[in-house]
This record gives structure tokens, C-alpha cells and sequence, in this order.
DNA sequence: TATGAATGAGGTTTCATTCAT
DNA sequence: GATGAATGAAACCTCATTCAT
């Protein structure tokens, strides 16, 4: 009853095994599997116990290094910049097509996951709020204002056209697809957009390639 | 803080008489709490305890009716069809500016969360993925169906356009800037859609209307 | 990796077993269990887990009941209020003999360490000061008047004394050798205070006791 | 956000020299950190990482000098022997007066936390609970035999009186009004515990010194 | 020698779910 | 049929402690 004492805390902790978190290549490792897992269970049911054991690290050693599940989240996806294409084809058309593929080319099954869970995490925490809307709007109001600028300059856009959706539109609608429609977007989609949508719409069903 | 729980019941003397979960009044009021709540706290955090508390209702209660939370969620959403207004305006423009402004209408800035909260839940339920299909898709696509039907017979969808996406455009652009812009989709948004990208791909800025 | 879902939570909760928290006896085990382990072990290691262990409870039963840790706390202590004996013996100096005596039952060794375990909560837990001041202070206070007032009346207390110490003063010592010296206070301590400094002080040996 | 940690250490190029623990100045800087901490919040939420950070050592340097927690508070609080002043004044009253008085000075609010965090520490670790004997009885009791014999030999001690309770009793009453009437304990009361208590005690209000 | 880094073992609290009334 | 009450299973986070450099 009373004689109890220093039982301090047991087991044997400490050996810093594996490769630091300081080094990049380990804190990969732990943002491949936070985003593995974002993508496979959303963002609640990635439990940092989760991240731990795939990471083949202890929680402990994860609140180590970030101050909360969010602020790992937050890190996990910045890491993960996809970089969009936006060569210069010579036409609006197959500038788009080209950022589209490669959109989609890094846009995995697993990261159609990460999609929903940023939005589902997003209502929670502000932080990660603010980053989707700095992964999610701003590589394409970039990749849009580049293409758009180029097209402009070409003279390709038809007057009347509102230039702001024009460049959302495709984007829009591999979302929906996506998301809503819960398909496996590809090449063929793209194409549909391409010359099924911005095609007509930009006037000429094939751009005149003068020889 | 403790004697809470009990609902206030007219004045009369006798037994708290609670009117069953059987009548579907009291059944509506526990989708209303439900959607409320998945709307402002998404799935995970809508839990059954709030529910209850909400619906003023024991839990046991909700579960004698439903098997699981799933089944909730799944049958508070199914309840709360919003109609389509699918009148014949003449045009496939206005055909489309009414159909998108009576949805939005319905989309309010409570259901707007609710789309986040399904797509969360759908990853974890199947049940649920499947009625998130029926209330997104499905209205979508009878109102592209009756709405493209109409437009076909006038002729005023023009060679070389894809059909299908000219449909789905509308509605992926709007939730495109809702879920992801994080904007209050409101007429103006219609507008621009319409006016700057529907009708420049139909080919006229407005359709010739010869006497 | 995809078809997971549906797991739900496994084993089988639910089954209210036992004796319910509403009744009062039940309620007394739970207070019970918690006095004990704050008295063993203090208010930090006094945790939930060993709590609900004791009490043959779970903790989510526990924390349906009572908010927080602190809450339970307080409540298991502000019910075992033990009461002071104030009986009038017919002399300040038995009056106060017979109070340390019923005061020192009630303080068992396993109070001693709840003394500890309260001035120790007390630092984090404003509500549990002031149940610590209810629960210190004024039992002492208010056995204090009581005798005090007897005294005063019969003559007892000579000019010169600070009343008000006078009986802190026993209390003080018992405490003392209580929670400094580490001693199990006993009869033998009360007959040193009450003989050996409350005589002294109050002027005559032996009360005079006229036949 | 990440680079924090190292201390600036003047001005001069090289590596970072830091005072070893070896050196009795550096020591104690971690003794005070201790203290303050211990004071501050208790023994148990002064934990290794803020007795590090305050100190701004690291853990492991710590755990290469001290064994354990409870090591390094014993040790701490073993440096910090605040000195009773002694001194012989011609009468037991006055000798106990600035006994007293000398005492408070050293008891400042922030040892008061201290002296209830080795209250709590001492139910854990027996190491600890020796010391706290060490360090508040002993010095107790040296003055109380200094100061005691003294005043035997002046004859200041009348008989019946218990001569150990008699030198308790002002530190008993003190820490009383301290620990658990939460007072802030100064002059006022030293002079009330003599003037009003022990004064009577040894016979006289003030000792009657005939010419 | 000093330190950055890692870790097992809990700690408090929450949630979906189920008996017994 | 409605409810009060109970519960197993996590979830996030913290702490004393130990390698490896």
C-alpha cells in the first residue's frame, strides 16, 4: 500500500534507431505515409498512430518535430508541389492539354483521396484551410494566367469570352469527374474537354496551322 | 446542469407523452438536426450524441430505428430531395440559367458543407457513396437529359461540341468555386457562366430570335 | 484499398452492468475509489485509468458523469465532509481534546495523503481550492467559534491570548507532525497539545472542578 | 520556427564553448532552474524538458549528472539551505521572534509552492522524502534546541509545559496560515504568534522584569 | 562532454454502440 | 417504443529516459 514508489516508467526508450527526422530523405518517408494515408482514410482516420506505425516511427518522435497532427498535415502536403507543365505549344488548345495530362499525370488515385480529405480536414483547421487554398487555387490560377496570357497574346481568345472560367473550366471539370462522378480520369477525358468543350468555343474545331 | 433532457410538452398534466419516431413529423426532425449538423461539423464530428441532443431525442431511440449512423446520415439526406426546375424557357441558355439558379437556390450555404460531409463519408461508407452518386449525379443528369433533349430538337447545339461535358460544365464550374474557391456562388456566377462561356460555345452571343 | 470501409468499432460495449451511477451507493464506491488512490498515490498518478479500475467502472462511465478529472475530484471529496464532534464537555480544555480526537479519526492515514494530494491539486485546480479552503479551513473555523464561544462564556480564556490562534494552535501542531514530521498522529499527540501547551496557556494545571 | 535552441555565447568566432556541468556556476543555474520550476508548477508538471529548456541544457546532459528527476530535485533543493539566524537577543521570546522573522524572509511565495511540491514529490520518491526531513526539520529543530536551551537556562521555561511542542508551535502555526489558509504570512503574524500565544505561555505578557 | 533525436508507456477524453427499464 | 446508463476501442498528446554523435 504504501511502499510502492519509483517504479520510474518501465521499458527501455531512447535508441534514436533509423535515420534522423532531420534528414530529408526520413521526413519523406513520413510525408509519403501521412498522404498515403490521407488519401486512403481522410483526414480523422489518419491517426497519428497510423502515421507512426507506417512512417516505422513512435508518435512521440512525430510531436517531436510537429506540434500537432494538423501542422504534419499541413507539411506533408507543401512537400508535395506538384509542378505543372506549362510548355508553350504554339496553341492555346495543346497548352491546355499539356497542363492538363500533366495535372492529371500527378493527380493519383491517391491523391483523389487527399483532395477530399483537405477539403473534409479544412473545416476544421484553419491552417490547413489556408494551405489548400494556396496548393489547391494557386498552381492553377498560375499555370491559368501563364497559358491565358499566351493565348491572349496570340489573339486566340474570342471576344466575349469570359477568360477567367475559360481557364477554370477544364480543371472544373476533371473535379467533377473526379469527385463527383468518382471516375478515374485519363487521357480520354481530357481530350473530350479539349476538343469537345475549348475547342468550339474558341471558334475553330482545329487552330489553322498555316503551312 | 444536471435535470436537462426533458422536453417541454403543452401544459397538460399526465405522462410525457413523446410522439414516436414512427410518426414522420418526428422523423423529420431528426434529419433536420442531422443535416444541420453534418453541414456545420461534417461526418466525423457529427456525432451521434449531438444528433440526439439536437433531435431531442436518446439515442437508444435513434438507434432502435436505424442500424447504424451510417444509415442515418444516408436516410437523413435521401429525405431532402431539392427539385430541379426544369421549365422550357424557349432557349437552352435560359433553360440552363433557371436550372442552375433554382440549384443554387437549393444549395445553400448549410448544404454546402453537406456536399464536403458527403464526399468525407463516402469514403468510409459505400451505402453512402452510392446515394451521394443519387443526390449529386442523378439530379444532374436528368436535368442534362431533359434540358439537352430540348436544346437538341430546336438544334442549338452545334457540331463538334460534347454534348454530355456542355452539361456537366455549368455545374462543375459552380462547384468548382464553391468547394475549392471557397466563394457564395450567387447569381452573378450564373451569369458570367452563361453569358461568358455557354454562349460564346453555342455560337451566338444570343440566339437569333427571328420573328 | 479500396473496399475497407465498414469496420465499425469492434468489440461489444453497451451492456450496463452493475449497479448504475445514479444511485447513490454506486456514486459512494466511486468516491470512494478516488479518496483512496488520492490518498495512495496523489492527484497526478490519481489517474482516470486506476480510477475506473477501483471502482469497477469504465472511464467513458465515469466521464459521463463528471466533466473532468478535476470535476470527479472535487465531487468525491466535497461528499465526505467528516464531522467534527463539539460536544460540551464543561472545560475549553476537554471540549478541545474530545474535537482533536474525532477530527483524528476522521483523519486517516488515508486523509493524510489526501491533505497532500489537495494542496497539490489546488495549484492546477481553482475549484479544487476552493473546496480545499471548505474543507480545511472552515471545519476549523467553525469548530473553532463553537468551542471558542463555550470558553469565552465560561471565563476560560485568560486576558492576553490571541483567541484566534489559540485554537488554530492544535490543529496546527497535529498537522504539522502530521504532513512534516511524517508521524501517525494519535491519542498520545492530543494529550501532549492539550496538557502540555493548551493547560499551560490557559493559566490552571487541572481545570477546577468543584464537587 | 525550427533553429532555435542555441544560445548566443558572445561574440567570438569558433564553436560553441559551453560551460560544462562540472562547473559549480553552471550547476547551479540548474538548480535555480529547478527550483523556479518546481515552485512554479509542482513536482510532477516540472518536467525534464522545461528544466532543460529554462537551464538551456539539454536532457541528456542532465541525465549524464543526475541519474534521475528525483536525483536532480533532491539536489536542487539540497543547495538552496536558507541559513536561521540564531542569535541570542536575552529572552526566549525574542530569540524565537527573529527566529521566525528570519525564516519568512527565506520562505518567499515562490518556496511556498516549493514546500507543497516536496510535500507531493515525497509520496513518490523515499529519496526525496528524506531530504524534505532534512530540510524542514532539521533546521527546525537545531534552532528549536539552540533557542531552547537558551531559555531553560535563563529558567524562562515554566513547568508542564512540553518543551518540543513549545518550539513546533510557532512554525506549526505559520505554515498553517501559509499551506492552508493561503496567507500571505509577514510581521503581523509573527507578532501575534509571540505576543498573543507564546507570551502567555511562559507565564507573563511581557516578562516581568522587577529593578 | 554536450547534445539532437528517438521511444515505450501511459494520460485524458471521445465515440459508436448496446442492455435493462 | 423511448430512454438512461454503460462500455470497449481508440485518438491525440506528454514524459522520463536512452543512444549515437
Amino acid at each position: 500500500m504504501a511502499g510502492d514508489g519509483a517504479v520510474a516508467h518501465g521499458g527501455r526508450p531512447g535508441r534514436p534507431r533509423k535515420i534522423p527526422l532531420s534528414n530529408p530523405e526520413r521526413r519523406r518517408e513520413v510525408f509519403d505515409a501521412v498522404r498515403a494515408l490521407l488519401a486512403e482514410v481522410g483526414y480523422e482516420r489518419c491517426t497519428m498512430d497510423l502515421v507512426a506505425q507506417r512512417a516505422r516511427a513512435s508518435k512521440a518522435t512525430l510531436y517531436q518535430r510537429w506540434p500537432s497532427k494538423a501542422q504534419l498535415v499541413v507539411d506533408a502536403l507543401q512537400e508535395h508541389q506538384p509542378a505543372l507543365a506549362g510548355a508553350d505549344t504554339g496553341s492555346f488548345r495543346d497548352d491546355l492539354r499539356h497542363l492538363l495530362i500533366s495535372w492529371l499525370s500527378g493527380l493519383t488515385e491517391e491523391d483523389r483521396g487527399l483532395v477530399i480529405a483537405l477539403l473534409e480536414g479544412s473545416r476544421r483547421d484553419a491552417e490547413l484551410a489556408r494551405l489548400r487554398r494556396e496548393r489547391l487555387s494557386r498552381p492553377l490560377q498560375q499555370a491559368a494566367e501563364t497559358v491565358l496570357a499566351r493565348a491572349q497574346q496570340r489573339g486566340e481568345i474570342p471576344p466575349g469570352v469570359d477568360e477567367e472560367l475559360l481557364v477554370e473550366l477544364p480543371f472544373a471539370l476533371v473535379l467533377m469527374h473526379v469527385l463527383v462522378l468518382d471516375e478515374e480520369p485519363g487521357r480520354e477525358l481530357v481530350d473530350r474537354i479539349v476538343d469537345g468543350v475549348l475547342g468550339p468555343l474558341l471558334g475553330a474545331p482545329e487552330p489553322p496551322r498555316p503551312g
